[in-house]
DNA sequence: CCTAATTAAGAGTATTTTATCTTAATTAAA
DNA sequence: TTTAATTAAGATAAAATACTCTTAATTAGG
């Protein structure tokens, strides 16, 4: 079950890993650094994190000690936000069965038992925070939704 | 948010549209028939239910009036069985982030919020039948395509 | 100013998934 | 027995996704 195309998942694994680094001083992160920290192509990862700088969740820095940072504290980054970037705005509103007409008027046979997940994801995506998920990393004993 | 394959989607589909036609007299339901009703590619359908064939869920007979007919009666066939033939047997054992390692000895930062929506789905996929599922279909008088 | 280190951008390649095409095997009916 | 209707099986092609490469732009530091 891939729910996550391997730009959110590289993309995610980034961002928990400046998360990690925070509390350190260095403002930017390097993208090679990642690349070679999280095993994840450089130049695969440098579209990637460009397309979160673009919709300002990030910003960067070109030249020496250049790189990547938090342009929104990841305390307010929810993972929605995210997935909502390197996936698209529907993400979370798609049906089962591929089929384009369906919804609450044209409901497939799947239509009731798939929304309501949907709707768990959707707000487990929606009420976790980047930093939350990196603490995890940190406490990894932690629970977080009922 | 895809979570199913095309061949899955369109697997399960035709399974459905099968439950259907149950009641009727025609033991075997022709592919080509299928393919035409779902839009669904004639030849990418047969390789799919054929599949379906070979892990007995399904039955085939070749030949005019051929077709493929339940080999269990959909009031048998979990929802589960389905996905575990052409997604594979670790359809609900994966790590959101695509990490090898990632369990409940060594779990990723998502993996304990991941772990709950995975059982969930796994929960519903493996108590929903077929038959269920078809029902859905017949109470609120759907054809499966816009 | 010059050089090296970095991200930005876009073209190009590889791999996987999805779809099509071709031929063979089976079967019912004329 | 011949023909047409079917599924089976495998090769091929197209499309989507994943990854790589090249060049440009920016910036710190000597």
């Amino acid at each position: 079950m891939k729910v996550l195309s391997k730009s959110s998942e590289y993309g995610l694994r980034a961002l928990l890993y400046m998360v990690g680094k925070r509390g350190g001083e260095q403002e930017y992160v390097s993208i090679r650094e990642m690349s070679e920290q999280l095993d994840i192509s450089f130049h695969f990862l440098t579209k990637i994190l460009q397309s979160l700088t673009q919709s300002n969740i990030l910003a960067s820095y070109r030249g020496p000690s250049g790189g990547v940072a938090f342009n929104i504290p990841p305390e307010k980054i929810m993972l929605s936000d995210v997935v909502r970037v390197l996936e698209g705005e529907d993400f979370f509103d798609t049906c089962l069965l591929g089929l384009p007409g369906c919804g609450e008027k044209k409901p497939c046979p799947m239509h009731q038992f798939w929304k309501e997940i949907k709707a768990a994801l959707k707000h487990e995506f929606e009420t976790t925070t980047l930093a939350q998920m990196g603490q995890i990393t940190l406490d990894s004993r932690l629970r977080l939704m009922p």
